[in-house]
DNA sequence: TGGACTAAATGACAATAATCAAGTTGCCTG
DNA sequence: CAGGCAACTTGATTATTGTCATTTAGTCCA
Protein backbone atom coordinates (compact mmCIF):
# COMPACT_ATOMS: atom_id res chain seq x y z
CA UNK A 1 0.00 0.00 0.00
CA UNK A 2 2.75 2.32 1.02
CA UNK A 3 4.93 1.42 -1.58
CA UNK A 4 2.12 1.77 -4.03
CA UNK A 5 2.14 5.45 -3.63
CA UNK A 6 5.73 5.84 -3.67
CA UNK A 7 7.84 7.36 -6.71
CA UNK A 8 11.22 6.80 -7.52
CA UNK A 9 13.76 9.34 -9.42
CA UNK A 10 17.56 9.19 -10.73
CA UNK A 11 19.13 12.67 -9.63
CA UNK A 12 22.19 13.70 -11.70
CA UNK A 13 25.37 15.45 -9.72
CA UNK A 14 24.32 18.29 -8.37
CA UNK A 15 21.05 18.37 -8.99
CA UNK A 16 18.28 19.80 -6.03
CA UNK A 17 15.99 17.27 -4.62
CA UNK A 18 14.57 20.28 -2.63
CA UNK A 19 15.40 23.41 -1.04
CA UNK A 20 15.06 25.17 2.02
CA UNK A 21 12.12 27.00 2.68
CA UNK A 22 10.10 24.78 0.61
CA UNK A 23 6.87 22.60 2.19
CA UNK A 24 7.96 19.03 2.99
CA UNK A 25 5.30 16.61 1.63
CA UNK A 26 7.33 13.20 1.00
CA UNK A 27 9.96 11.81 2.82
CA UNK A 28 13.21 10.35 0.85
CA UNK A 29 15.02 7.02 0.70
CA UNK A 30 18.36 6.97 -0.23
CA UNK A 31 18.42 3.68 -2.56
CA UNK A 32 22.08 4.74 -5.01
CA UNK A 33 24.76 7.28 -4.50
CA UNK A 34 24.86 10.29 -1.96
CA UNK A 35 22.69 13.00 -1.12
CA UNK A 36 23.66 16.06 0.86
CA UNK A 37 21.61 17.81 3.49
CA UNK A 38 22.96 21.47 3.87
CA UNK A 39 21.90 24.49 4.78
CA UNK A 40 22.39 28.41 3.52
CA UNK A 41 22.73 30.83 6.23
CA UNK A 42 21.88 34.15 5.73
CA UNK A 43 24.89 35.59 5.37
CA UNK A 44 25.67 33.24 2.48
CA UNK A 45 27.82 30.55 4.16
CA UNK A 46 27.13 27.03 3.48
CA UNK A 47 26.66 24.78 6.49
CA UNK A 48 27.08 20.68 5.32
CA UNK A 49 24.43 19.17 8.30
CA UNK A 50 24.76 15.51 6.98
CA UNK A 51 25.59 13.35 3.64
CA UNK A 52 23.60 10.24 3.47
CA UNK A 53 23.93 7.00 1.86
CA UNK A 54 22.22 4.12 0.05
CA UNK A 55 19.68 2.68 2.17
CA UNK A 56 19.57 6.06 4.89
CA UNK A 57 16.37 8.01 4.82
CA UNK A 58 15.90 11.56 5.53
CA UNK A 59 12.75 14.29 6.11
CA UNK A 60 10.93 12.28 8.18
CA UNK A 61 9.67 14.71 11.03
CA UNK A 62 9.73 17.14 8.87
CA UNK A 63 7.20 15.41 6.16
CA UNK A 64 4.07 14.94 8.81
CA UNK A 65 3.41 18.37 9.95
CA UNK A 66 3.76 19.59 6.18
CA UNK A 67 6.49 22.15 7.71
CA UNK A 68 8.89 24.15 5.59
CA UNK A 69 12.36 22.08 5.07
CA UNK A 70 15.04 23.44 7.32
CA UNK A 71 17.62 22.68 4.98
CA UNK A 72 18.10 22.30 1.43
CA UNK A 73 19.19 18.62 -0.48
CA UNK A 74 21.43 17.91 -3.09
CA UNK A 75 23.00 15.04 -5.00
CA UNK A 76 26.70 14.71 -4.48
CA UNK A 77 27.19 11.75 -6.95
CA UNK A 78 24.44 10.31 -9.44
CA UNK A 79 21.59 9.04 -7.46
CA UNK A 80 18.46 6.94 -7.03
CA UNK A 81 15.90 7.85 -4.90
CA UNK A 82 12.47 6.59 -3.05
CA UNK A 83 10.25 9.34 -2.52
CA UNK A 84 7.30 8.38 0.14
CA UNK A 85 4.41 10.70 0.24
CA UNK A 86 3.60 11.95 3.77
CA UNK A 87 -0.44 10.73 3.21
CA UNK A 88 0.87 7.61 2.71
CA UNK A 89 2.94 7.20 5.41
CA UNK A 90 0.86 8.75 7.97
CA UNK A 91 -2.15 6.42 6.91
CA UNK A 92 0.24 3.26 7.49
CA UNK A 93 1.07 4.97 10.97
CA UNK A 94 -2.48 5.30 12.17
CA UNK A 95 -3.09 1.85 11.09
CA UNK A 96 0.19 0.27 12.75
CA UNK A 97 1.30 2.06 15.45
CA UNK A 98 4.32 -0.04 14.89
CA UNK A 99 5.23 2.00 12.01
CA UNK A 100 5.18 4.76 13.84
CA UNK A 101 7.89 3.59 16.70
CA UNK A 102 10.09 2.49 14.02
CA UNK A 103 9.85 6.25 12.33
CA UNK A 104 10.36 7.63 15.54
CA UNK A 105 13.66 5.29 16.16
CA UNK A 106 15.05 6.29 12.52
CA UNK A 107 14.23 10.34 13.78
CA UNK A 108 15.97 9.44 16.78
CA UNK A 109 18.93 8.38 14.33
CA UNK A 110 19.25 11.42 12.89
CA UNK A 111 19.20 13.59 16.21
CA UNK A 112 21.34 11.83 17.45
CA UNK A 113 23.73 11.81 14.36
CA UNK A 114 23.46 15.70 14.90
CA UNK A 115 24.08 15.84 18.86
CA UNK A 116 27.79 14.00 17.84
CA UNK A 117 28.27 16.75 15.63
CA UNK A 118 27.52 19.54 18.03
CA UNK A 119 29.82 17.73 20.11
CA UNK A 120 32.33 17.09 17.44
CA UNK A 121 32.57 20.54 16.75
CA UNK A 122 31.96 22.59 20.26
CA UNK A 123 35.07 20.34 21.79
CA UNK A 124 37.05 19.24 19.21
CA UNK A 125 40.02 20.56 17.12
CA UNK A 126 39.93 20.01 13.26
CA UNK A 127 42.26 17.40 12.82
CA UNK A 128 40.90 15.26 15.88
CA UNK A 129 37.18 15.76 13.96
CA UNK A 130 38.92 14.66 10.76
CA UNK A 131 40.30 11.70 12.68
CA UNK A 132 37.13 10.57 13.78
CA UNK A 133 35.37 11.01 10.35
CA UNK A 134 38.18 8.49 9.38
CA UNK A 135 37.29 6.23 12.34
CA UNK A 136 34.02 6.25 11.69
CA UNK A 137 34.71 4.48 8.28
CA UNK A 138 36.72 1.85 9.82
CA UNK A 139 35.26 -1.53 10.10
CA UNK A 140 37.04 -2.53 12.05
CA UNK A 141 37.90 -1.68 16.24
CA UNK A 142 41.67 -2.49 16.19
CA UNK A 143 44.70 -3.09 13.83
CA UNK A 144 45.59 -1.27 10.61
CA UNK A 145 43.21 -0.26 7.75
CA UNK A 146 42.49 1.35 4.22
CA UNK A 147 39.42 3.20 3.90
CA UNK A 148 37.85 4.86 0.64
CA UNK A 149 37.43 8.93 1.39
CA UNK A 150 33.63 8.50 0.12
CA UNK A 151 33.25 11.80 -1.49
CA UNK A 152 35.52 14.40 -2.11
CA UNK A 153 37.56 16.99 -0.32
CA UNK A 154 35.52 19.77 -0.59
CA UNK A 155 32.75 17.84 0.79
CA UNK A 156 33.94 16.29 3.53
CA UNK A 157 35.43 19.91 4.22
CA UNK A 158 31.97 21.57 4.54
CA UNK A 159 30.68 18.29 6.37
CA UNK A 160 33.52 18.59 9.26
CA UNK A 161 33.22 22.31 9.15
CA UNK A 162 36.42 23.38 7.98
CA UNK A 163 37.55 24.77 4.76
CA UNK A 164 39.15 22.46 2.53
CA UNK A 165 42.18 24.25 3.02
CA UNK A 166 42.16 23.19 6.78
CA UNK A 167 41.22 20.29 5.69
CA UNK A 168 44.31 19.41 3.81
CA UNK A 169 46.53 20.62 6.44
CA UNK A 170 44.72 18.44 9.11
CA UNK A 171 45.57 15.21 6.95
CA UNK A 172 48.73 16.70 7.07
CA UNK A 173 49.07 16.18 10.71
CA UNK A 174 47.72 13.09 11.35
CA UNK A 175 50.70 11.76 9.12
CA UNK A 176 52.08 11.80 13.24
CA UNK A 177 49.04 9.78 13.94
CA UNK A 178 49.78 6.80 11.82
CA UNK A 179 47.81 8.14 8.65
CA UNK A 180 48.68 8.48 4.91
CA UNK A 181 46.18 10.04 2.51
CA UNK A 182 46.40 8.90 -1.11
CA UNK A 183 44.15 10.26 -3.67
CA UNK A 184 40.74 8.92 -2.20
CA UNK A 185 42.23 6.31 0.11
CA UNK A 186 43.38 6.85 3.94
CA UNK A 187 45.90 4.02 4.91
CA UNK A 188 45.34 4.09 8.88
CA UNK A 189 48.34 2.77 10.54
CA UNK A 190 47.05 1.79 14.29
CA UNK A 191 43.25 2.55 14.17
CA UNK A 192 43.99 2.21 18.43
CA UNK A 193 46.52 5.10 18.00
CA UNK A 194 44.21 7.12 15.84
CA UNK A 195 41.53 7.01 18.32
CA UNK A 196 43.44 7.97 20.86
CA UNK A 197 44.96 10.96 19.05
CA UNK A 198 41.14 11.96 18.74
CA UNK A 199 40.00 11.42 22.27
CA UNK A 200 43.33 13.17 24.21
CA UNK A 201 42.85 16.52 25.29
CA UNK A 202 43.45 19.11 22.51
CA UNK A 203 46.85 20.66 24.21
CA UNK A 204 48.25 17.08 24.18
CA UNK A 205 47.32 16.57 21.12
CA UNK A 206 49.24 19.42 20.09
CA UNK A 207 52.71 18.43 20.88
CA UNK A 208 52.03 15.32 19.64
CA UNK A 209 50.99 16.92 15.87
CA UNK A 210 54.15 18.86 16.37
CA UNK B 1 -4.19 7.52 32.09
CA UNK B 2 -0.86 8.72 30.68
CA UNK B 3 -1.00 11.37 33.46
CA UNK B 4 -1.94 9.00 36.55
CA UNK B 5 1.53 7.09 35.58
CA UNK B 6 3.73 9.95 35.46
CA UNK B 7 5.69 11.53 38.06
CA UNK B 8 6.85 14.84 38.94
CA UNK B 9 10.08 15.48 40.92
CA UNK B 10 12.03 18.82 41.71
CA UNK B 11 15.69 19.58 40.86
CA UNK B 12 18.32 21.55 42.92
CA UNK B 13 20.60 23.48 41.04
CA UNK B 14 23.38 21.61 39.65
CA UNK B 15 21.88 18.58 40.22
CA UNK B 16 21.47 15.53 37.73
CA UNK B 17 18.24 14.19 36.08
CA UNK B 18 20.36 11.64 34.07
CA UNK B 19 23.56 10.82 32.64
CA UNK B 20 24.94 9.85 28.71
CA UNK B 21 24.45 6.38 28.67
CA UNK B 22 22.33 5.58 31.03
CA UNK B 23 19.26 3.60 29.21
CA UNK B 24 16.30 5.85 28.98
CA UNK B 25 12.96 4.86 30.63
CA UNK B 26 10.50 8.32 30.47
CA UNK B 27 10.34 11.35 28.61
CA UNK B 28 10.69 14.89 30.29
CA UNK B 29 8.75 17.92 30.46
CA UNK B 30 11.03 20.98 32.64
CA UNK B 31 7.31 22.63 34.26
CA UNK B 32 9.58 25.33 35.82
CA UNK B 33 13.10 26.34 35.82
CA UNK B 34 15.40 25.68 33.25
CA UNK B 35 17.62 22.26 33.00
CA UNK B 36 21.06 21.85 30.37
CA UNK B 37 21.55 18.89 28.13
CA UNK B 38 25.16 18.69 27.25
CA UNK B 39 27.89 16.01 26.37
CA UNK B 40 30.85 14.99 27.59
CA UNK B 41 33.36 14.21 24.84
CA UNK B 42 35.92 11.77 25.41
CA UNK B 43 39.22 13.87 25.41
CA UNK B 44 37.32 15.91 28.52
CA UNK B 45 35.05 18.57 26.70
CA UNK B 46 32.10 19.60 27.57
CA UNK B 47 29.37 20.39 24.86
CA UNK B 48 26.22 22.14 25.75
CA UNK B 49 23.68 20.71 23.42
CA UNK B 50 20.64 22.49 24.63
CA UNK B 51 19.08 23.92 27.62
CA UNK B 52 14.66 23.82 27.89
CA UNK B 53 12.81 26.20 29.86
CA UNK B 54 9.10 25.63 31.12
CA UNK B 55 7.17 23.88 29.27
CA UNK B 56 9.40 22.35 26.87
CA UNK B 57 9.93 18.35 26.94
CA UNK B 58 13.24 16.33 25.76
CA UNK B 59 14.15 12.51 25.25
CA UNK B 60 10.78 11.22 23.03
CA UNK B 61 12.72 9.83 20.43
CA UNK B 62 15.44 8.07 23.12
CA UNK B 63 12.92 6.79 25.17
CA UNK B 64 10.97 4.86 22.43
CA UNK B 65 13.62 2.21 22.16
CA UNK B 66 14.90 2.13 25.47
CA UNK B 67 18.22 3.52 24.10
CA UNK B 68 20.77 4.91 25.99
CA UNK B 69 20.85 8.42 26.39
CA UNK B 70 23.11 10.20 24.04
CA UNK B 71 23.38 13.43 26.36
CA UNK B 72 23.35 14.14 30.15
CA UNK B 73 21.00 16.20 32.15
CA UNK B 74 21.25 18.71 35.02
CA UNK B 75 19.14 21.41 36.00
CA UNK B 76 20.82 24.71 36.06
CA UNK B 77 18.22 26.55 38.45
CA UNK B 78 15.96 25.20 40.85
CA UNK B 79 13.17 23.15 39.09
CA UNK B 80 10.41 21.20 38.03
CA UNK B 81 10.44 18.50 35.86
CA UNK B 82 7.36 15.72 34.66
CA UNK B 83 8.61 12.07 34.10
CA UNK B 84 6.48 10.05 31.93
CA UNK B 85 7.18 6.73 31.61
CA UNK B 86 7.76 5.77 27.97
CA UNK B 87 5.86 2.33 28.67
CA UNK B 88 2.63 4.89 29.43
CA UNK B 89 3.55 6.73 26.62
CA UNK B 90 3.80 3.73 24.02
CA UNK B 91 0.24 2.70 25.24
CA UNK B 92 -1.22 5.86 24.54
CA UNK B 93 0.48 5.85 20.67
CA UNK B 94 -1.19 2.90 20.15
CA UNK B 95 -4.23 3.79 20.73
CA UNK B 96 -4.47 7.16 19.33
CA UNK B 97 -2.16 7.46 16.66
CA UNK B 98 -2.02 10.86 16.70
CA UNK B 99 -0.50 10.88 20.02
CA UNK B 100 2.37 9.75 17.72
CA UNK B 101 1.83 12.14 15.50
CA UNK B 102 2.56 15.08 18.16
CA UNK B 103 5.73 13.66 19.22
CA UNK B 104 7.08 13.53 15.74
CA UNK B 105 5.98 17.05 15.52
CA UNK B 106 8.27 17.64 18.75
CA UNK B 107 11.31 15.93 18.28
CA UNK B 108 11.04 17.36 14.70
CA UNK B 109 11.34 20.87 16.67
CA UNK B 110 14.39 19.45 18.69
CA UNK B 111 15.94 18.41 15.31
CA UNK B 112 15.13 22.09 14.12
CA UNK B 113 16.56 23.85 16.58
CA UNK B 114 19.93 21.58 16.16
CA UNK B 115 20.07 21.91 12.71
CA UNK B 116 20.08 26.05 13.85
CA UNK B 117 22.57 25.71 15.94
CA UNK B 118 25.08 23.88 13.44
CA UNK B 119 24.46 26.07 10.78
CA UNK B 120 25.38 28.55 13.41
CA UNK B 121 28.87 27.17 14.49
CA UNK B 122 29.99 26.25 10.94
CA UNK B 123 28.96 29.51 9.43
CA UNK B 124 28.65 32.28 11.88
CA UNK B 125 31.26 34.21 13.55
CA UNK B 126 31.14 34.69 17.70
CA UNK B 127 29.83 38.21 17.97
CA UNK B 128 27.50 36.89 15.38
CA UNK B 129 26.24 33.62 17.28
CA UNK B 130 25.59 36.00 20.36
CA UNK B 131 23.35 38.60 17.96
CA UNK B 132 21.62 35.44 16.93
CA UNK B 133 20.97 34.13 20.83
CA UNK B 134 19.75 37.78 21.76
CA UNK B 135 17.58 37.95 18.59
CA UNK B 136 15.93 34.79 19.66
CA UNK B 137 14.86 36.47 23.31
CA UNK B 138 13.18 39.39 21.54
CA UNK B 139 9.40 39.43 21.30
CA UNK B 140 9.38 42.06 18.98
CA UNK B 141 10.74 42.09 14.89
CA UNK B 142 11.63 45.73 15.19
CA UNK B 143 12.07 48.88 17.37
CA UNK B 144 14.59 48.64 21.07
CA UNK B 145 13.90 45.93 23.49
CA UNK B 146 15.29 44.86 26.66
CA UNK B 147 15.80 41.46 27.30
CA UNK B 148 16.85 39.36 30.65
CA UNK B 149 19.66 37.00 30.06
CA UNK B 150 18.22 33.65 30.59
CA UNK B 151 20.95 31.59 32.48
CA UNK B 152 24.58 32.97 33.84
CA UNK B 153 27.42 33.81 31.23
CA UNK B 154 29.74 30.83 31.69
CA UNK B 155 26.24 28.93 30.19
CA UNK B 156 25.10 30.79 27.92
CA UNK B 157 28.90 30.65 26.82
CA UNK B 158 28.34 27.09 26.71
CA UNK B 159 25.20 27.48 24.74
CA UNK B 160 27.24 29.16 22.07
CA UNK B 161 30.10 27.12 21.55
CA UNK B 162 32.81 29.28 23.26
CA UNK B 163 34.40 30.45 26.04
CA UNK B 164 32.92 33.32 28.87
CA UNK B 165 36.03 35.41 28.10
CA UNK B 166 34.69 35.37 24.26
CA UNK B 167 31.37 35.85 24.90
CA UNK B 168 32.30 38.68 27.64
CA UNK B 169 34.56 40.58 24.44
CA UNK B 170 31.79 39.69 22.11
CA UNK B 171 28.96 41.80 23.94
CA UNK B 172 31.59 44.46 23.73
CA UNK B 173 32.18 44.28 19.86
CA UNK B 174 27.75 44.26 19.75
CA UNK B 175 28.24 47.87 21.50
CA UNK B 176 28.52 49.23 18.10
CA UNK B 177 25.56 47.44 16.65
CA UNK B 178 23.81 49.01 19.55
CA UNK B 179 23.60 46.57 22.34
CA UNK B 180 25.03 47.48 25.80
CA UNK B 181 24.87 45.23 28.45
CA UNK B 182 24.11 45.69 32.31
CA UNK B 183 24.48 42.83 34.91
CA UNK B 184 21.85 40.05 33.20
CA UNK B 185 19.97 42.60 30.71
CA UNK B 186 20.48 43.20 27.58
CA UNK B 187 19.14 46.23 25.93
CA UNK B 188 19.09 46.40 22.27
CA UNK B 189 18.53 49.99 20.43
CA UNK B 190 17.36 48.59 17.16
CA UNK B 191 16.42 45.13 16.16
CA UNK B 192 16.74 45.55 12.94
CA UNK B 193 20.22 46.67 13.05
CA UNK B 194 21.29 43.99 15.10
CA UNK B 195 19.77 41.14 13.00
CA UNK B 196 21.33 42.86 9.79
CA UNK B 197 24.65 42.54 11.81
CA UNK B 198 24.10 38.71 12.34
CA UNK B 199 23.03 38.76 8.81
CA UNK B 200 26.00 40.37 6.72
CA UNK B 201 29.21 38.88 5.75
CA UNK B 202 31.82 38.13 8.56
CA UNK B 203 34.69 40.38 6.70
CA UNK B 204 31.64 43.37 6.82
CA UNK B 205 30.85 43.12 9.75
CA UNK B 206 34.23 42.88 10.84
CA UNK B 207 34.63 46.37 9.60
CA UNK B 208 31.25 47.51 11.52
CA UNK B 209 32.60 46.49 14.74
CA UNK B 210 35.89 48.03 14.77
C1' DT C 1 52.08 12.84 -26.17
C1' DG C 2 50.86 17.30 -24.97
C1' DG C 3 47.85 20.77 -23.53
C1' DA C 4 43.84 22.13 -20.66
C1' DC C 5 41.17 21.49 -17.01
C1' DT C 6 40.22 20.29 -12.12
C1' DA C 7 41.27 18.77 -7.44
C1' DA C 8 44.30 19.14 -4.00
C1' DA C 9 48.49 20.74 -1.41
C1' DT C 10 51.37 24.44 0.24
C1' DG C 11 53.06 29.01 1.68
C1' DA C 12 52.33 33.63 3.52
C1' DC C 13 49.50 36.41 5.97
C1' DA C 14 45.24 38.16 8.48
C1' DA C 15 41.80 37.31 11.67
C1' DT C 16 39.33 34.85 15.10
C1' DA C 17 39.19 32.54 19.33
C1' DA C 18 41.57 30.16 23.37
C1' DT C 19 44.55 30.63 27.26
C1' DC C 20 46.56 32.64 31.21
C1' DA C 21 46.75 36.24 34.35
C1' DA C 22 45.20 40.26 36.50
C1' DG C 23 41.82 43.35 37.59
C1' DT C 24 36.70 44.75 38.27
C1' DT C 25 32.20 44.65 40.15
C1' DG C 26 28.43 43.38 42.88
C1' DC C 27 26.76 40.72 46.61
C1' DC C 28 26.60 38.33 50.85
C1' DT C 29 27.79 37.91 55.60
C1' DG C 30 29.60 38.68 60.01
C1' DC D 1 30.76 48.67 56.78
C1' DA D 2 34.80 45.75 55.89
C1' DG D 3 36.21 41.65 53.97
C1' DG D 4 35.71 37.87 51.02
C1' DC D 5 33.75 35.35 47.42
C1' DA D 6 32.09 34.55 42.79
C1' DA D 7 30.92 36.19 38.40
C1' DC D 8 32.43 38.80 35.05
C1' DT D 9 35.63 41.90 32.31
C1' DT D 10 39.93 43.20 30.33
C1' DG D 11 44.68 42.73 28.68
C1' DA D 12 48.58 40.24 26.67
C1' DT D 13 49.95 36.33 24.27
C1' DT D 14 49.53 32.12 21.60
C1' DA D 15 47.20 28.93 18.58
C1' DT D 16 44.13 27.73 15.19
C1' DT D 17 41.75 28.62 11.25
C1' DG D 18 40.41 31.29 7.16
C1' DT D 19 41.92 33.79 3.01
C1' DC D 20 44.41 34.51 -1.03
C1' DA D 21 47.83 33.24 -4.26
C1' DT D 22 50.59 29.84 -6.27
C1' DT D 23 52.24 25.20 -7.26
C1' DT D 24 51.68 20.41 -8.00
C1' DA D 25 49.45 16.34 -9.58
C1' DG D 26 46.16 13.77 -11.95
C1' DT D 27 42.71 13.10 -15.74
C1' DC D 28 40.55 13.71 -19.93
C1' DC D 29 40.69 14.10 -24.66
C1' DA D 30 42.20 15.34 -29.08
Amino acid sequence: MVLSMSSWREYDRGETLFLQGETAQAIHIVTEGWVKLYRIAPNGGEAVVNVFAKGESFGEAVAFRGHAYPVSAEAVTTCEVMRIPSVALLEAMRKDPEIAVSVLASTFAHLHSLVSQLEQLKAQTGPQRVAEFLLELCEHEEGSCVVTLPYDKFLIAGRLGMKPESLSRSFAKLKNAGVHIKRNHAAIDDIERLREFSETDPVEAWHKAQ
